[in-house]
DNA sequence: GGCCTGCGTTAAATCGTTTCACCCCCGACC
DNA sequence: GGTCGGGGGTGAAACGATTTAACGCAGGCC
């Protein structure tokens, strides 16, 4: 019935010795076949689990790896969290999610609890660019990887997309495809993958040779559907519109798009968007929208392996850097060329 | 420097007994403020953190609950996380998140890991019906809550939401704003809350008196945005369409009203739509979208608070099975009247 | 002055595993 | 025939906290 049955009980019931018992668990080769039946068998009747608590206690070796996100509520971290949680599971390790939602009281709160739970290692993306929790982290002997958040410190390991080239594809695109008047809307600057793709896109500009004034910043308090919506609402208020408006991410976008369509606004005929991060959502809206992809469940992958390297060997472990390149996905809602529609019958 | 700072460097270094400085981590009143003083000094120069799994094991307490979800790309699934997770961690607890994807045999994988952190409790979304990864862990004396999967079973809690109340509400709003071709976009009937719900619709098709031709039912595989647009395209293909469509989710929803606006069909004069769960994205869709709002987040709160009580007072705890009601949200996208569109300038 | 009472503190037992030193038996080898 | 070696086990220590019984000490009471 109850649970606690342990390994003393599996191992008076087969009649061996505790020790015998943990070795058929962890070593099955060492005990004679016949034994290791008779163990088997008793731990499948009285239905022995494992106690990983006692376990770690003893081995100091954690089975559990934490992971820290801005935003659970936005389909990127959500697919960095699958690709993370894929790896760790086939490495039998499970994973604490823990939602910071921006706040870094919320964010001390949870790399506490981490702390405490002893996990393997900590998967990040930190609220202060101070990374001040994350120091505390690492004093603590405890295995670090920054996600989605460059970092010069080589002290850490740090998985990331370089957000500078992306925001360049995304005006090369527009600018390749004629666009003249070009409003990136962005996040605060504090937020540095804003910053980074802002510079990016004026990179692009530069290349180009054009004029600095083909690219206009708005900016909106944060990256979301609302602050879309509102952005939207201000373009068309104007009297002279942009061509084309880049989105640091596709949830600004989506508002975007949404506000523009309604106000019959056609795209990418008056106006084009490309957004960012290349959600699912982006390619489902109601004009599928161009977007720079980054590899979300790659990034999570990769993290997740960096940080059980780590810890599986301790000490040696080079800190790695790692940055992947994004990739601009075009679709409808920023090609130039005129689409004859499909009219109802 | 290193993590391995115990209960015992923090009492020599405050010249007191390891008993005396867990004490004062617990019932701080019963030791004397400078004694108190002292150790609390000597945890901060130290930098001690407890160890959980030393804890968990003399005490059997656990500090964290599992959580395993169908799928954490859809916004509902992250929503309840989202509320489980604050619940969760007011009570000091860590959320082991688990993603089943819908395949039991992830199911399992994670169950058996929950079972061997020995974790406080679980919240599952089963992913079939017959349960048996939920009983395997009763059985070992673990709390379990059901959510969003209503059983008759009185020994489980259960968090849902009346599918077929919500259904009903979908259609007779439908029928309200004189629609009479209605076309129920749904999921396989292996999966519960598709059948609910389409249940409801049968009955408000039933308790309006009209014929029951009004209704019918398209099934796709998924509960996905892929399907959605399959469904759209099915639709397109008919001679005489339907003048609304009521979809089993909102990703059903969303990828249908892409494909139809892109066809130039007209949202909703042409066809009305309805969604189900009221994720945000259906606020923002292209036309934004009628649907069925369940209380995600609360469904998450309410689900951990009731695991976190069962666990409080074993024994003397009353399963219960919590049902919420759905509430129809009406927005342009099933609106009858016709409306004046603005068009640019 | 002895004794009881409380308070603050201590020492030891305990939780369930893992690990390691050691034991026993039996065949092989010199 | 004694010793070596090794396969197959055993048993106890250790991990780091919590918990509880016991203890020392000061003050108040009779």
């Amino acid at each position: 019935m109850g649970s606690p049955v342990s390994i003393r009980d599996v191992a008076t019931r087969a009649k061996v010795s505790v020790g015998t018992v943990s070795n058929v668990l962890n070593r099955p080769e060492v005990v004679a076949p016949a034994t290791r039946d008779r163990v088997m068998g008793a731990i499948e009747e009285l239905g022995f689990v494992r106690n990983d608590a006692a376990r770690q206690l003893r081995s100091g070796t954690p089975r559990a790896i934490g992971l820290v996100v801005l935003d659970v509520g936005n389909p990127f971290f959500t697919d960095v969290a699958r690709g993370v949680e894929d790896t760790a599971s086939e490495a039998g390790h499970a994973v604490i999610l823990c939602n910071s939602d921006g706040s870094s009281q919320r964010e001390s709160r949870h790399v506490e609890l981490l702390a405490e739970q002893r996990v393997h290692g900590v998967l990040i993306t930190p609220v202060d660019t101070d990374l001040a929790a994350v120091r505390r982290l690492r004093d603590r002997g405890m295995s670090v990887v920054l996600l989605d958040h460059p970092t010069a410190d080589p002290g850490l390991c740090a998985v990331a997309v370089d957000d500078r080239a992306g925001g360049e594809q995304a005006v090369t695109h527009l600018l390749a495809e004629g666009y003249e008047r070009i409003v990136m809307v962005n996040g605060p600057s504090h937020v540095h993958q804003a910053r980074q793709r802002h510079e990016g896109a004026v990179d692009a500009v530069r290349k180009s040779g054009r004029d600095s004034g083909v690219l206009e910043e708005l900016k909106v308090p944060a990256l979301n559907v609302v602050s879309g919506q509102r952005a939207a609402e201000q373009l068309l208020a104007r009297s002279v519109r942009p061509d084309a408006v880049f989105c640091a991410n596709d949830l600004l976008a989506l508002g975007l798009l949404q506000v523009l369509v309604r106000a019959g606004v056609r795209v990418p005929e008056d106006i084009a968007i490309v957004g960012y991060d290349d959600i699912d959502f982006a390619a489902a809206a109601a004009v599928p929208l161009t977007s720079v992809r980054q590899p979300r469940q790659l990034i999570g992958r990769t993290a997740a392996e960096l940080v059980i390297a780590e810890t599986m060997t301790p000490g040696e472990h080079e800190h790695q850097h790692v940055l992947f390149a994004p990739e601009l996905v075009v679709r409808e809602s920023s090609r130039r060329v005129q689409r004859s529609r499909r009219r109802p019958r």
